[in-house]
DNA sequence: CGACCAATTTGGTCAGACCAATTCTAACTG
DNA sequence: CAGTTAGAATTGGTCTGACCAAATTGGTCG
């Protein structure tokens, strides 16, 4: 995954998983840099590398006398896709929350998008859904036409701050689903009416009605995912997905 | 600021505010890091670290041959702080789309907390408000208490990625604007309406209302903060806040 | 002008060393 | 025996100098 080649990313990664699998209590002392170099069969100067990474993230604090490892919810985002992938089916409260919080950003960038929409990058939006609206049926098409328009969406909102959260977001999440190879099924007639709203949506300039209409229909991937992962997690019958919630 | 006292951590700062300021152009490559260690009066080791961190904020790309800069939003939100930070005044445009981003979670925040919440963290909610409603006048008591009021709010909905988003954000943006000495002026009206909407939101359990009202009184406070930036902005006559979203 | 090869540069890693600050240990003291 | 304190061991921060493999560069040759 997440193995850059480098021998510092590969122990940043590896420590990075151990903390997240909470194999080191929240304050407690990680080995010294000299301990890990000896562990990992590295240098000392890889160790502090891959140290200074894992502080960037967040999940630790360096200073003399020791790193001490951090509460995971002081961390940065950037651990939510690591975090994800630490069970062999993601954690379902977390990708919940995870839909959650991309729907509502989602939302509040269609209707930035729509506010300040030139006419021309009005006809593109009505030409990305009507697109969208033909392809029902392929959902391999659907789902890249629908992450173009979420991406033209944010091209036309133009909000550094959502763009940056999104890259995160993205990046930690999407690949994840993938590789972990859940697909949600998406029922035809909720994606006609999708689109139907957003159609009318953007015939009206109605902001509010397309804001609505993105946040509902994450609600319902919400369900189509939470449904796909019950039926991965039956086949992985036997470790429960522990609460990573607690402290 | 971000002075943890190293020197790698000194060094990374600096070539962080040069990248921000975009002294060097997008794709473009970095000083090898013998120059930098030459430039800085430092060792490689302390520059492999420093760059290590800033790879890890997105900022650039390690690779034989030469580190490369990314483009700025390709980054990680970690950097929205020292962004906003790069100039005296920070970009008015860049704060608006934090709050409203903030607003947007919170908005989420509230919606699932009211959701969720049992009985007795209802009361608490109440309480909360009823003495928010009380301070009216009292600017900076106003002000915690809101917080704590949100604070809360995050703690009721247990969303971890909003939490951590919130970490970032939070992290970047409410001391770098304490820093900066910005203290947008909110009507004792308007905080008035907020109170009350938010009493009746509670009272009936309804979680959109509640969610509405926190968005409505972010928007207040963008156009707040707003002000008070152009105040602001006017003491320091000369250079104009630079786009900053140009490529 | 374009393909190709050699010299140089660049990042990745290692080993060994020194310093200052923290932490640990154990002797010392009331 | 509890509390204090001085000294030893540990730990992070930094430096120097070295070697390798991959990438870049520059010049040469068809």
């Amino acid at each position: 995954m997440s193995a850059n080649s480098t021998i510092s990313h590969e122990i940043a990664s590896l420590l990075r998983d151990e903390i997240l699998r909470s194999q080191y209590r929240r304050g407690e002392r990680l080995p010294s840099e000299r301990d890990l170099a000896a562990r990992f069969n590295a240098s000392r100067g890889a160790v502090r590398e891959a140290l200074s990474q894992l502080e960037q993230l967040g999940l630790i604090r360096i200073l003399p006398g020791g790193a001490r490892v951090q509460a995971i919810d002081a961390a940065s985002i950037a651990i939510l896709g690591p975090l994800m992938a630490v069970n062999d089916v993601p954690d379902p409260l977390l990708v919940d929350q995870f839909l959650q919080t991309f729907g509502a950003l989602a939302a509040l960038t269609a209707r930035s998008a729509i506010n300040k929409a030139s006419n021309e990058e009005m006809r593109n939006l009505q030409g990305m859904v009507e697109r969208l609206g033909k392809l029902a049926g392929d959902f391999g098409a659907v789902q890249a036409q629908w992450r173009e328009l979420l991406e033209y969406l944010a091209t036309v909102a133009d909000n550094l701050v959502v763009r940056l959260i999104g890259n995160d977001l993205k990046a930690q999440f999407v690949e994840q689903m993938m590789n972990l190879g859940i697909n949600p099924v998406m029922k035809p007639a909720t994606i006609k009416q999708l689109v139907n709203s957003l159609k009318l949506a953007l015939a009206s300039k109605d902001a509010e009605l397309a804001a609505t209409t993105i946040q509902m229909h994450f609600d319902d991937l919400r369900t189509a995912v939470s449904e796909a992962i019950s039926l991965k997690q039956a086949s992985y019958q036997k470790q429960a997905v522990s609460g990573l919630a607690g402290q």
